[in-house]
DNA sequence: CGACGGGACGC
DNA sequence: CGACGGGACGC
């Protein structure tokens, strides 16, 4: 279970969302290749003279790059033009291009100068925020622990002049609490540092601070849901009401590429023998046309990608025989349901095509040989992580449930609550079904394990629908880029029990090493009382 | 061998 | 001077 800032239990898709600051009331079907926010701050809102035409926007704008939408507000009535227009880019940086040059500047032809700000979200409308220009100039970061201020300044130097910069300390201890933010005099400098920075700094644009009241209301309104959501059952957890989580993933965000290479420069590199742009998928029955084009539509280049639900046999194409290979290397083999790979292969190829042997199965801590030979500047562990993490937040959205589809037919029918173990597809043993996990609250760590998973990682969607099974399962997860991590229970007989079950066993085909877990390498407490006792029961866990 | 995540600012 | 639509199809 992940918990919130606020202690709350939070799923994994809130918290993508969340960090990814969508909107998650934008009401929109998922037709959209994008949301209209996503990169942040890359619409524009502009007042101009009435009667100015789409390409007259055009002309004016399209050097500063991709102009995804040009939307010129008529009255629904009278079809009277208003005057205004908003303009989305493809990245944050070219809208605050757009707006520095353009703010005040009059069209050829017009004597009205133009007023450019970024446009609110849809959800925000027509209020205006006095502290608009926060919101574009100061970035949120993580850092390693050692940075200082003076490192860090350093570091944000590179994209444009940085005004302030802040680490975060502990108020008692003074080190650093790994993150920070830096404030720029200009958007566009924000906006270069979030496309440009090195992705391990996950630069997000800060949100102004709130005063307390302010943080509350969003406590109750917003994202977070309530600890009572906690005792559902996984996956349910998953699942979002309709309109919650429809903003399309973007697959290649555009901070993970130097300015001025969009990703379809980059995959002009990827390796690809002439074996055309087309592809074949077998996909699982069940998985629908939506969710399937979704899912391919994470690549860029595609072109479509048409499903036979009945057969699962889909044909995408895409603009390219290397974003074709590309897709094919990074989506074949994804497992969803866990157990049942996607299979992935080239439509058109005459002569028949070697494939990766390691496939890098929904497995979101290893990072995939493939990545090896890819010689994109910028590309890093961190776009095979979110590649796969996408496409299992598509395909969990796509509200298939490993279960429904397992379960009956392994465990037979009604024999659900007495105890008997059931086969699960990812797992070499039956296992118990699964139970409810709980939300920490500070005081119910009972044991923690240590677990490795050799070679490689496994998803800690695998992870947890395993451990979940012995109850009262407060979280487990695997340190980043590793292969080894955690399970917290708040109930000792639980632990132990996943220790006899699972220890040496096979999760999605990786050796399990399940152990009770060491205490925490703690850091010296100052000024605590450290006697002869040794640590408190919660520090030995 | 394999040992400690993320992370939101004391308006 | 101030706020939210329409889309389409290919191998």
């Amino acid at each position: 279970m992940l918990i919130s800032a606020t202690g709350r239990p939070i799923s994994v898709g809130q918290l993508l969302n969340k960090m990814a600051g969508r909107d998650n009331r934008d009401g929109r079907d998922g037709r959209d290749s994008r949301g209209l926010d996503d990169p942040p701050n890359s619409r524009l809102f502009i007042l101009c003279q009435k009667g100015t035409t789409e390409q007259e926007f055009r002309d004016a704008f399209d050097k500063f790059g991709t102009i995804e939408d040009i939307w010129i507000i008529k009255d629904k009535r009278t079809n009277e033009d208003r005057g205004i227009v908003y303009i989305k880019f493809s990245k944050t940086s070219e809208a605050m291009q757009a707006m520095e040059e353009m703010n005040g500047r009059a069209l050829p032809g017009t004597n009205k100068g133009l007023k450019v700000v970024v446009a609110n979200s849809k959800r925000d409308g027509s209020t205006r925020d006095p502290r608009e220009d926060e919101r574009l100039v100061r970035l949120f970061v993580i850092i390693p622990k050692h940075f200082s201020e003076q490192t860090l300044r350093e570091e944000f130097s590179k994209y444009g002049d940085v005004e302030s910069v802040t680490v975060l300390k502990d108020r008692n201890t003074g080190e650093s609490k790994g993150f920070g933010y830096v404030r720029y005099f200009k958007p566009l400098h924000a906006a270069m540092a979030y496309e440009n920075c090195d992705s391990s700094f996950r630069p997000k644009f800060a949100e102004p601070q709130r005063s307390r009241d302010e943080r509350d209301e969003i406590e109750n309104h917003g994202f977070t849901h309530h600890s009572g959501a906690g005792q559902k059952r996984m996956y349910e957890d998953e699942l979002h009401p309709p309109g919650f989580f429809n903003t399309e993933v973007q697959a290649f965000p555009s901070r993970n590429f130097h300015l001025g290479t969009g990703p379809m420069e980059i995959l002009s590199e990827y390796p690809a023998t002439n074996t055309g742009s087309r592809l074949i998928i077998q996909a699982p029955i069940g998985l629908t046309q939506g969710y399937l084009s979704k899912l391919f539509n994470i690549i860029p280049g595609m072109e479509y990608c048409d499903l036979n639900e009945t057969t699962g046999v889909a044909y995408a194409r895409y603009s390219s025989p290397q974003c074709a290979a590309y897709a094919r290397d990074k989506l074949n083999g994804f497992e969803y349901p866990l157990g049942s790979p996607i299979h992935v292969q080239m439509a058109d190829e005459n002569v028949r095509q070697e494939f990766p042997m390691n496939v890098d199965n929904n497995n979101f801590s290893h990072f995939g040989n493939q990545f090896g030979s890819f010689p994109a500047p910028g590309a890093s562990p961190m776009e095979a992580i979110d590649i796969r993490q996408k496409a299992a937040m598509i395909l969990e959205k796509a509200g298939i449930n490993p279960h429904n589809l397992f379960s009956f037919a392994a465990a037979g029918v009604g024999s659900v609550g007495d105890g008997r173990k059931e086969r699960v597809p990812y797992c070499n043993i039956p296992l118990p079904p699964p139970q409810p996990t709980v939300a920490e609250d500070g005081k119910n760590l009972a044991q923690r394990l240590f677990i490795v998973c050799q070679p490689s990682g496994v998803s800690e969607r695998v992870l947890k629908d395993a451990f979940c099974r012995f109850g009262n399962l407060i979280d487990v997860y695997l340190l980043s880029g590793r292969n080894y991590g955690y399970a917290k229970f708040a109930s000792k007989d639980c632990a132990m029990k996943a220790i006899e079950t699972l220890h040496g066993q096979t999760l999605a085909g990786q050796k399990l090493k399940v152990l009770e877990a060491e205490p925490p390498k703690t850091h010296p407490v100052h000024g605590g009382m450290q006697g002869d006792e040794g640590p408190s029961k919660k520090q030995r866990l």
